[in-house]
DNA sequence: TTGTCTATTCGATAGTCGTCGAAGTGTTGT
DNA sequence: ACAACACTTCGACGACTATCGAATAGACAA
């Protein structure tokens, strides 16, 4: 595994990803939950909307920590928990 | 030293808190600067003016990511490091 | 008291953000 | 082809936020 090192940008866009609290949720679900979690699948657990999960989901792959593969209909959400180890590693520099 | 547990409000607080770059960079002059720094001493090291500076402080004081206590006509900023640690603490659960 | 210095508060402004419903895209099954 | 399903995009709206200049508060020194 090779080691990971965050952008200061990079690190930027983790930050405010992680600053609203549905979001923090949702990454939650996925960094915990089963392997195949699905768009639906997060979203069917909080309360908004569809359409606000969505875009939630794409603050999350573009800060890198998820990512996001189609799989027929579905979309699976995957953690990237070498981003988030390299993001942990920074904030305790601090 | 007691262990401290962070309510949901204030690890939202502090994820907020962290969200703003120069509330960040802040944060850090005042973990990683001298002991004695002043809401002055802080402000002179960024691009923003001095009632910016003490509106991000107030948010970084809320958090309670650092305690501010008067000094003569300074104010003197230190790191709550426990705080910190609780919080790098939850952060790593997930 | 009168300045001077440090920091905060006020009022305003421009920009960002979370949220939704509705419409659109792409996929699967009939 | 058609309908059902999973998800995204669009346009809009209200709320929040970062920022500033100006005015204020508080402490010290002369």
């Amino acid at each position: 595994m090779a080691k990971v090192e965050l952008s200061p940008e990079q690190f930027q866009r983790i930050a405010k990803a992680l600053s609203d609290p549905n979001r923090y949720e949702m990454l939650r679900l996925i960094f915990q939950g089963p392997e195949d979690v699905t768009c639906g699948c997060v979203s069917s657990e909080m309360p908004i909307t569809a359409a606000t999960a969505s875009h939630h989901l794409k603050e999350l792959e573009v800060a890198d920590l998820i990512t996001v593969t189609r799989c027929g209909r579905y979309k699976k959400l995957a953690p990237r928990r070498d981003i988030w180890r390299a993001y942990l590693g920074q904030l305790r520099e601090l």
